[in-house]
RNA sequence: GCCCGGGUAGCUCAGUUGGUAGAGCACAUGACUGAAAAUCAUGGUGUCGGCGGUUCGAUUCCGUCCCCGGGCA
């Protein structure tokens, strides 16, 4: 740091960014214990930090057990913003999630006080940093048609309305495949043209202090097993029988959250409870083995990369709680 | 004790008319630009229950033993 710098005015050049904190890390990591532990930190040097949420399931308001949203003891009376700010109706996209999550960066920013995102999903923080191509909301009906299709037969359309696009993917993926074609239809534009350009990244008009977390992988399998039996015991039965109750298109994300599928194979008679705890513990399993691969490579690498099990907010954000 | 059925990958199971085997899942690794708790890609799993016999060669055929189901006594 440059004396110099913190003598001169902010019209003098360099401006000091505000800080933002980020921790990102896969389910049952205890990313939201250490987001909880450092606004304490914070707050013990007179700062204020905020928590915003940046996990794909936990901004559904129909989510509260089974997507592990922290509770009010687990808050310690630290704010929390965009948990359950969405109807489970309502599908949030990475872009519908960033816009929020900037406007919320900006208003705490505004109060003197650090945002600390705290999540899972790696492409959500990627978009909120980076920005994301300014592709135009999908008509809808164009939307449904090309999702309707079947994966060779969307392919097959690619190859003809975005050769290069199509070449570049695989024939079975069918989400990016539908996601190729729909942009084409409804714009006119490929999708690689769109993505020439990112619009709506903050990474340049803050401090960034990062940590993803990355613990052992076994110890975190113990951890997701335990836990989906937890939430077994703990509502996510009932919070599932509410969710099926709303009758919503199985499409839509909460309807495919970790969990619901499973339990509502047991409601419905298709397993048993033990089947549909297993099948839940698996499930969530998978999916930090894809948390972790994508933690590990997509971000930037100057991002800090921190393995064990013991996360300490003390060492992990010095710099920022000393500065 | 007798009669059936079965013992092949971590699990569930195919298969080899005799030339030492393969699927799904699990597991591992990776990709990732607007529903990402999503969507995909790649990879190896192994005394083919034990021991004998026949055979150039047995996981496959024969004998025998063991184990697990089910039935009869």
């Amino acid at each position: 740091m440059n004396t110099a710098t913190s003598l001169s005015g902010p019209s003098n050049g360099a401006a000091k960014l505000p800080p933002l904190a980020l921790i990102a890390g896969p389910t049952a990591s205890g990313k939201s214990d250490l987001a909880v532990r450092l606004a304490l930190q914070l707050a013990e040097r007179g700062k204020r930090g905020v928590v915003i949420n940046a996990d794909s399931a936990q901004v559904y308001a129909d989510l509260t057990v089974l997507s592990a949203r922290p509770s009010q003891d687990d808050m310690q009376g630290i704010s929390h913003r965009l948990y359950g700010a969405w109807d489970g109706a309502l599908p949030c996209s990475a872009a519908d999630w960033a816009a929020s999550a900037s406007r919320e960066v900006a208003a705490i920013h505004a109060q003197g006080a650090v945002p600390i995102l705290t999540g899972g999903t790696g492409l959500y923080l990627r978009t909120l940093i980076d920005g994301i191509a300014p592709v135009p909301n999908i008509d809808p009906a164009i939307r449904t048609a090309v999702r309707a299709l079947p994966v060779a037969e969307a392919y097959a359309a690619l190859g003809r309305e975005d050769p290069d696009r199509a070449a570049k993917l695989d024939p079975t993926d069918s989400l990016r495949i539908a996601r190729s074609l729909e942009v084409i239809r409804a714009t006119g534009r490929s999708l690689a043209a769109w993505q020439a350009d990112k619009v709506g990244g903050i990474g340049r008009m803050v401090t960034l202090h990062t940590a993803i977390l990355l613990p052992d992988r076994q110890w975190l399998y113990d951890r997701c097993d335990r836990r989906f039996t937890q939430m077994l015991q703990s509502g996510a039965i009932e919070e599932v029988r509410a969710l099926l109750a709303r009758d919503l298109s199985p499409e839509l994300p909460v309807m495919r959250a970790i969990g619901v599928p499973e339990i509502a194979g047991y409601l419905n008679g298709a397993w048993d409870l033990a089947e549909a705890q297993q099948r839940g513990a698996q499930a969530t399993r998978n999916y930090v083995k894809r948390q972790t691969t994508w933690l590990r490579h997509q971000p930037p690498p100057e991002w800090h990369r921190i393995c064990g099990e013991q996360f300490n907010a003390q060492d992990i954000f010095a710099t920022l709680l000393h500065d």
